[in-house]
Formats: C-alpha cells, sequence, structure tokens
DNA sequence: AATATCACG
DNA sequence: ACGTACGTGATATTT
C-alpha cells in the first residue's frame, strides 16, 4: 500500500510563480489553486496511490524556531495575490475529498516526518512531495522523496530514494541534517557555520557524516586551516542550525494511513470549479452537474414566469407569431448551422414569454418565406455570433437585418482576453449558475434523434441563457464606456465582415499548382545536398536537425530551447560561414514553408469556383484586431521575393480589379496623437520621412545627414516603443551592445518628452485600474501588471503600452470598413470588399470604377477619425494582389 | 497535446 | 538580479 503525502505550501507557491496570473471575470486570482490540481492530477497519474493527504503550515512561528532567539519573522508574508487563493485551495481539496493536516506550530515539513513514520510503522510505503530538499533527510527504504522543481514555467519532478540521493550526494539522507547544520539555510533562516559553503560542507559530511564525528575529530580535520578555524568559531551555531534543520518525526498528529484512502470528489466539486472558471479542467475530469440540467429559462424558476412555446407548423401559426415578433422590444433568435432549425422567444408581458420553435421537415409553408420575414428588419433580434449567422443567410439569398445585440461579441468587448464566448461559459461566468451541456448538433442531428425532443430543450434553454446576458450585458456596456464602439463599430461589422467571407478571393489554382511543382523540385535538389554533408535524417525535425548540426558537425549553439538545440533561422544565420549546410537548411525550411502552408494548405481550400472564403474571428485576440482562419489569409507571404510570387496568384475576377488601399504607420502616428508629443506630432505634419526625421532627432543632425544606418536604428526604436520596449532587446534587435541601445532610447526620450511622459503615465494607470484602453474604450483586463513575479509584470508593462496603439488602430480600421462599407453600397457600386490585413482593405471592383474606388477608399479611410496629426492611407489598383500593393 | 518554427501586421 | 519586444495562425514533429 502507498500513501502520497503532500507539501501543500510548497506545491501552491511553485504553482503561483510558475503559472501565468489568471483570473475570474470578476477578479478573483486562481492561477495557484489551477496549478495545484494540474500538478496534483499529473502525480496522482504517475504514482497511484492507494491514499492521499496534503499538509499545511500555520502561520505562527514554528516550535523549531521559537527556541532559537535569532528567529526572527522574516519569512516574507505571501503576496495577497496568493493568500486570496487559499482558502479556495483548502474549499478544493475539500471537494475533492482529500485530508489536509495542519497543526499550529509545525511546519508542513515536520507534518509529513511524521505522517511518513506512521506510515511506516504501519507497513505502508510512503512518497513525500516536496520541493524542499531539507526533507530528503526523510528518505528510507519505505519513504522515498519526489522533490519538484519549476524552470522557466516547466514542473519536473525527481524521484529520491536512498540510492539515487547516495549516489547525488555521497552520503546517507539522514546526514542531510548534518549538511545544513554546516552550510545554512537563508530560505529556512538556518545560520549554519559562517563562511561554510555548500562545497565545503558536502566534503566534510562525506568524510566525517554527522557533525559529532566532525567536531570530535577537531582540529585534526582534512580540511583548509581557514575552514578550521571557522568550524571551530562556528560550533555552537552549527549544533543548533542542526536542531532547527531537523524535522520532526513525531509531532502530536492524530494519523492512520487508511484514514487517507482515494476517495471520489463530491459533487460540489463542479459547481467550485464552474465559479473558478476552470472549464478545461471540468472537461478533463470529466465533471458534471450534480443534477439533471433543465431545460427551463432560469429566470422561470420564480413560479409566476410563464412561457408559452409553440412548435410553429403551418404559415398561418406562423404568420400569428411573427406579428408577436414584430411588436416585441426585441426577439431572441437561435438557429442551427445549416438553417434547417430555428428558434425565437420574447417576452409578452410582465411575467410571461412566448417562444416559437420552427423545423423545416415540420413545417407545411414556405421555409424560405418564414424565415426571410424573421429575419428582416421589422423584427429586432439579439442572438449569440451573429456574424456567423448572417453568412449563412446571406448564402441562401435571405435578408439578415434587425440585428440589435450579440451576446458572444458583448462578451468579448468586456473581457477580450476570456478566450471563449460560448452560451454555456458566459452564462456560468455571469450568473454562477450551470446551464446544459453545449449539445452538440450535426446540421442533421435532429433528423437522427428522430425527433425533437432534445434540439427544442436546448434551444429553449439557450434561448433564455440569451436574454438574461442581454439584459445583463447592456448596462455593463454602458458602465465600461464600451457601448460606442459595440453599438457603431462591432456590431455593424458583423455584416461587413459576413459579406467579405462569402465574397471570397479568387486565387488561381493552377498557377499555384505550377509554383509548388518548382518548390517541389527545388526543395529534392536541397535535401541531396544536404544528405550529401550529413547522411541521411529528416530535416523538418528541429530535433534531428540540432543534433547534425552542434553535435555532428561540431557547431557552436547559440541558444537553447526547454527541449534541446535552438535551429531557428536566428541561429542559423549566425552559422551561415560555418559550413555550406547551413545556408541549405536555410533555404530548405523557405521552400518548404511555402509548399507546405501556402501552396498544399492553399490548394486544399479552392472551392470549384475558384474562390477562397476565410473566417473572420471577431473574438479572438486581446487587443481588438480581427484573425483570420482556414485559411490564414492575413499572413500571406511578402517579405520576400520568392514568397511574394503567391501574391500574384491572388486575383481579381476577368475583368475586375483589386484595390489595395493601406494605412501609412497607424500606430506611431496613433501614438503622436495619443501621447500628445509636440516635437512628433511636428515631424508627421511635416511631410518628411518619419523615421529619417526620428533619426535626425535621437543622432542630433540635420535631415540631410542622416545615414541609412541612422534611419534603421531610429525605425527600430520606433516600433520597440510601440512593443513596450527594452534597451536589451533593442540591442539583440540592432545588433548592438545594450550600452549603445540605451543611449538611442535616452535621446529618443530627450527629444520627444511628451512619448515618455505618456508612457509613465500609462503603466501607472493600468496600475491603479486594472486595465487598460484605447481611445474608444476598448478595454483589456491587466492583472498581469500587479503580478510580483518580475517577468510577469514585465509582460504587463509592455501590454499596457501596446495596447492601446495597436487597440485603437483596430478600432479605426474596423469603422473604416462600415464606412467603406456604406459607401459602396450608397454610390451603387459593384466594387466590394474582400480583405482585411491589420492596417489594409482590399476591394475587388469592374475595371471602370477602379479610379472611384481608389478615390472613395481613401477618402473614407483617412476621413474617418480626426487625429491631430494627418492619417494618411495610400491605395494601387492592378491584377492581382502583388500588383495592387 | 505540446513544441518549434515561421508566415503576416 | 531577474530575461525580453506586441498581436496572430498553420504546419510538422514529437510526446
Amino acid at each position: 500500500m502507498k500513501l502520497m503525502v503532500i507539501d501543500g505550501n510548497s506545491i501552491v507557491n511553485r504553482s503561483f510563480y510558475g503559472v501565468r496570473p489568471l483570473t475570474t471575470r470578476d477578479g478573483l486570482y486562481t492561477n495557484a489553486v489551477y496549478g495545484f490540481v494540474t500538478t496534483l492530477q499529473r502525480l496522482l497519474e504517475e504514482e497511484r496511490p492507494e491514499a492521499l493527504c496534503v499538509t499545511f503550515d500555520r502561520r505562527e512561528p514554528t516550535f523549531r524556531h521559537l527556541e532559537y532567539e535569532g528567529y526572527k519573522a522574516q519569512r516574507k508574508g505571501m503576496p495577497e495575490e496568493l493568500a486570496q487563493q487559499m482558502p479556495v485551495l483548502k474549499e478544493v481539496l475539500d471537494a475533492m475529498d482529500i485530508p489536509r493536516y495542519e497543526l499550529a506550530g509545525y511546519e508542513a515539513d515536520d507534518l509529513i516526518g511524521t505522517i511518513s513514520r506512521k506510515c511506516e510503522a504501519a507497513g505502508w510505503q510512503c512518497v513525500a512531495v516536496t520541493g524542499d530538499k531539507d526533507s530528503l533527510q526523510l528518505i528510507t527504504g519505505q519513504t522515498k522523496v519526489k522533490l519538484v522543481s519549476t524552470r522557466m514555467g516547466q514542473t519536473t519532478t525527481k524521484d529520491m530514494t536512498p540510492e539515487s540521493f547516495r549516489e547525488e550526494y555521497g552520503f546517507d539522507p539522514i546526514h542531510i541534517i548534518d549538511l545544513k547544520a554546516l552550510m545554512g539555510d537563508s530560505s529556512d533562516n538556518i545560520p549554519g557555520v559562517k563562511g561554510v559553503g555548500e562545497k565545503t560542507a558536502m566534503a566534510l559530511v562525506q568524510r566525517y557524516e554527522t557533525i559529532d564525528a566532525l567536531y570530535a575529530a577537531m582540529p585534526d580535520i582534512e580540511a583548509k586551516p581557514g575552514v578550521i578555524k571557522k568550524l571551530a568559531e562556528g560550533e555552537e551555531s552549527a549544533r543548533m542550525s542542526y536542531h532547527l534543520a531537523t524535522i520532526i518525526t513525531d509531532a502530536p498528529l492524530d494519523f492512520d494511513p487508511t484514514e487517507n484512502l482515494r476517495r471520489p470528489a463530491k459533487p460540489e466539486l463542479y459547481n467550485i470549479f464552474l465559479r473558478l472558471e476552470f472549464n478545461k479542467l471540468i472537461e478533463k475530469m470529466g465533471l458534471t452537474a450534480q443534477e439533471a440540467p433543465k431545460a427551463e429559462k432560469p429566470a422561470e424558476e420564480n413560479a409566476d414566469w410563464e412561457t408559452h412555446v409553440e412548435r410553429v407548423t403551418d404559415e398561418h401559426q406562423a404568420e400569428k407569431l411573427l406579428e408577436t415578433f414584430r411588436q416585441a422590444a426585441y426577439v431572441t433568435v437561435l438557429a442551427l448551422p445549416d438553417l434547417s432549425a430555428v428558434a425565437a422567444e420574447c417576452s409578452t408581458g410582465e411575467n410571461s414569454s412566448t417562444a416559437g420553435e420552427f423545423y423545416f421537415n415540420h413545417y407545411s409553408g414556405d421555409w424560405n418565406k418564414l424565415l426571410a420575414a424573421l429575419f428582416s428588419a421589422d423584427i429586432k433580434k439579439v442572438s449569440h455570433d451573429v456574424k456567423d449567422l448572417m453568412r449563412t443567410l446571406l448564402e441562401n439569398g435571405l435578408p439578415a437585418e434587425g440585428f440589435i445585440f450579440d451576446t458572444a461579441l458583448a462578451g468579448y468587448l468586456l473581457d477580450a482576453t476570456a478566450g471563449h464566448y460560448d452560451i454555456g461559459r458566459l452564462f456560468a461566468s455571469w450568473f454562477r449558475e450551470e446551464l446544459p451541456k453545449p449539445l452538440y448538433l450535426e446540421p442533421d442531428a435532429f433528423s437522427m434523434l428522430g425527433d425533437t425532443v432534445q434540439v427544442e430543450a436546448t434551444f429553449l434553454s439557450y434561448m433564455s441563457a440569451v436574454s438574461a446576458l442581454y439584459d445583463a450585458m447592456l448596462p455593463k456596456l454602458r458602465e465600461t464606456g464600451v457601448d460606442w464602439l459595440y453599438f457603431n463599430v462591432e456590431l455593424p461589422l458583423c455584416r461587413v465582415l459576413a459579406e467579405m467571407e462569402n465574397a471570397g478571393f479568387r486565387v488561381d489554382a493552377r498557377a499555384l499548382q505550377s509554383f509548388g511543382e518548382t518548390l517541389s523540385a527545388a526543395l529534392e535538389t536541397l535535401e541531396e545536398k544536404i544528405y550529401s554533408y550529413a547522411g541521411k535524417f529528416n530535416i523538418n525535425s528541429p530535433k534531428q536537425l540540432g543534433e547534425i548540426l552542434f553535435d555532428k558537425l561540431g557547431m557552436p549553439a547559440y541558444k537553447k530551447t526547454k527541449t534541446g538545440y535552438s535551429t531557428n533561422a536566428e541561429v542559423l544565420d549566425k552559422l551561415r560561414g560555418q559550413h555550406p549546410i547551413v545556408g541549405e537548411v536555410l533555404e530548405y525550411r523557405q521552400y518548404a514553408k511555402l509548399k507546405s502552408t501556402y501552396v498544399d494548405g492553399l490548394l486544399k481550400v479552392i472551392p470549384p469556383d475558384g474562390r477562397v472564403r476565410t473566417s473572420f474571428q471577431m473574438t479572438v485576440t486581446a487587443t481588438g484586431r480581427l484573425s483570420s482562419t482556414e485559411p490564414n489569409l492575413q499572413n500571406i507571404p511578402t517579405r520576400t521575393e520568392l514568397g511574394s510570387e503567391l501574391r500574384r496568384m491572388f486575383t481579381a475576377e476577368p475583368g475586375k480589379l483589386l484595390v489595395d488601399a493601406d494605412y501609412s504607420q497607424i500606430e506611431l502616428r496613433l501614438l503622436a496623437h495619443i501621447s500628445g508629443d509636440q516635437a512628433m506630432q511636428e515631424a508627421f505634419l511635416s511631410g518628411e520621412d518619419f523615421h529619417t526625421v526620428t533619426a535626425a532627432h535621437v543622432f542630433g543632425v540635420p535631415i540631410e545627414q542622416v545615414t541609412a544606418n541612422m534611419r534603421r536604428a531610429a525605425k527600430a526604436v520606433n516600433f520597440g516603443i510601440v512593443y513596450g520596449i527594452s534597451a536589451f532587446s533593442l540591442s539583440q534587435d540592432l545588433g548592438v551592445s545594450v550600452a549603445e541601445a540605451k543611449e538611442y532610447m535616452d535621446a529618443y526620450f530627450t527629444r520627444f518628452p511628451g512619448v515618455k511622459a505618456y508612457m509613465d503615465n500609462v503603466v501607472k494607470k493600468a496600475r491603479e485600474d486594472g486595465y487598460v484602453e484605447t481611445m474608444f474604450h476598448r478595454r483589456r483586463a491587466l492583472p498581469e501588471i500587479k503580478a510580483s513575479n518580475f517577468n510577469t509584470r514585465s509582460f504587463g508593462e509592455r501590454v499596457a503600452l501596446n495596447m492601446p496603439i495597436q487597440g485603437a488602430a483596430a478600432d479605426i480600421i474596423k469603422l473604416a470598413m462600415v464606412k467603406v462599407f456604406e459607401r459602396l453600397k450608397k454610390e451603387d457600386l459593384q466594387a466590394r470588399l474582400i480583405m482585411q490585413v491589420h492596417d489594409e482593405l482590399i476591394v475587388e471592383c469592374p475595371e471602370d470604377e477602379a479610379d472611384r474606388v481608389m478615390a472613395l477608399l481613401t477618402e473614407e479611410m483617412e476621413g474617418v477619425y480626426a487625429l491631430s496629426v494627418p492619417l494618411t492611407a495610400d491605395a494601387h489598383c492592378g491584377k492581382n494582389w502583388l500588383e495592387a500593393k
């Protein structure tokens, strides 16, 4: 039988510093609890013990320390972010039915010691899990210690048995006490012998095993005279340290291993995890709600609420219901992705609502006519993932009007870092109650179900959730000031994006195919050359490539990743001169990327009509940008000549042209505007090249004397500023010393004092508020800025500097997209927006519209919002993307 | 499922 | 002293 005992304080501490800060929607820190639970899962998997318990320290100084006068209560109090998680962790452990032990006056160590001895006495095996090396003294034939260490966010464990301990230390585990007695331990306030460190202490213990034996042999011992003198002076301290380092194994603890046998978690664990928003864990551990979920609206739990539900089967019935919907303030609408079933619900009075569910194969009337009526402008609709629904509607030639709210989109604007905005999770996080698990419905799922009961129940439950969310979210949008952006930009953008997605981007599959064949041939040649230098191996495997380059060919490894050598382009570039294989590998990599991601990747998604349709994600990025998936059309190569050839294959239809318009340095212009820096604004107003002007300022020379190198440095500093700069990274980027990079930055801040003041201010404000926002009040929560971990906090500061700029640029182009869309419609042009790449818009139009469209795009993009510096956009046109850029 | 790499703004 | 740019997504390999 085996019992695992966990040092709760040690593991929770490691989790807190090792896991990035996580908070629930209302600001409760959860990272340490999360880390603890995942670590525990792993340990259980690894050890599969029959019994399990956790020990905790009590805050008070312990008996061992009370007898030591030099003890100052100098153990740093834990940071507030961690302290608030301790009661939560204990609640979780209780719900998992895992016994915890704490005892006033004893450290977790002492309890572990006592527990391990009691296990041994009962004939059990014991595994002690801790990060504290002190506890290695507990190792015996029956007790092993699992040492946990966290490096670079990775938790690793090492099993220490009598054998492995001896191998590493060269003496028996119990003498770790003698070792600590000599070398001390600052983290545990054990003084040790002054002047004796790890090396000396190790040698002495290996030779004499105990301090008793050591002092018995004094002064004729095998050590340097200086060490002998220090030992003599420090004897009292050593003996006291020995006492301090000895873990108590007979604490007055009532303990019986059989009372700690593993038991199933209690049902409330589900609710606790729900509250903590541990959705992944709920899934992984297969937790479910306590009772069968109810398909009723939560509001209906109060007895007076009544819903009249109708399954609509004929046109007469439908028209009556539609008329009710037309009168309603709003209607909640949901639909299956293929529009084979639709549900709608509206409130019809104080305590009642009416809901209708429409099923294609249960409807005798004209299905499309019904949908057209429901999705026309005279019914105000609240829904979820409006853009996706609109895309389907428009695809089917149906109207997509009258949407006044999207709960997914609102969830995103209120917390852009939440990651998921499905109805179930939003409901759980807003109302702290579970909703039935999302029932995944294939387009034809309900025909497979045989009847529609399950779909009906899900629709009903989801509709009530969506209306409850709408009621809760709308005031919150106003409260945070993000309502303007929501109603004037994000919501109208749904329609714009739905039409862009449906329009698609024409790709020349034949040209792509032949480009792919060229690449294949080149790859084969390169492969052979590479094999001729190093033998056959998989060039695509960084692991194998690293072994070839650094072990077999003996090149110096500049950088390591957590799994081995780094072989990225930056490293390989430095090795170029060393061996011809390096250049070949770099070239191979470039071709392989183009072939697999772009040629093969795109060919897979070109439909017969030749138009590739991406999906724009509106609820993904933390800054407010869009993202593009399946395929990603926002990262089509442009930086290398070969890669940019791909853009030649993105074309306009025959007889049409592409118009491409992009903002010029929008982020830096926004910085000039937001910071109000006089010099920077003048630089933009002067009309000169901005990086050149910056260089002139930073290097203190007239504009005519700015060299290419000076401009390059200035450009790097400009970028760095936007990203939240540090001298180190700038030096890396520029290949100069850190000192030199710092000089550039100092000069920059001297010449642009407004920028410096703004940067200081934005970080300070973020610390006060716990969030940052754009000039349009798009918000990003920033718990990291208060972190006690230096790296995490620094990251928070960089985000605070970057998000208001990147986010405002995103706000502006989104607003421009809405305006452009409306203008194109109003002017009755055939031109259609088809693509957005963060600061760039692409329109496809008949050849004879191109000039008008270029002017229109430039005008709308530039005029979308008046900044204190000009906001400029440049437009070009051509038959394909390469030409138009 | 995680990691390394590399494409974009 | 710490270890570094901000924001994404797709692919291949490895676990």
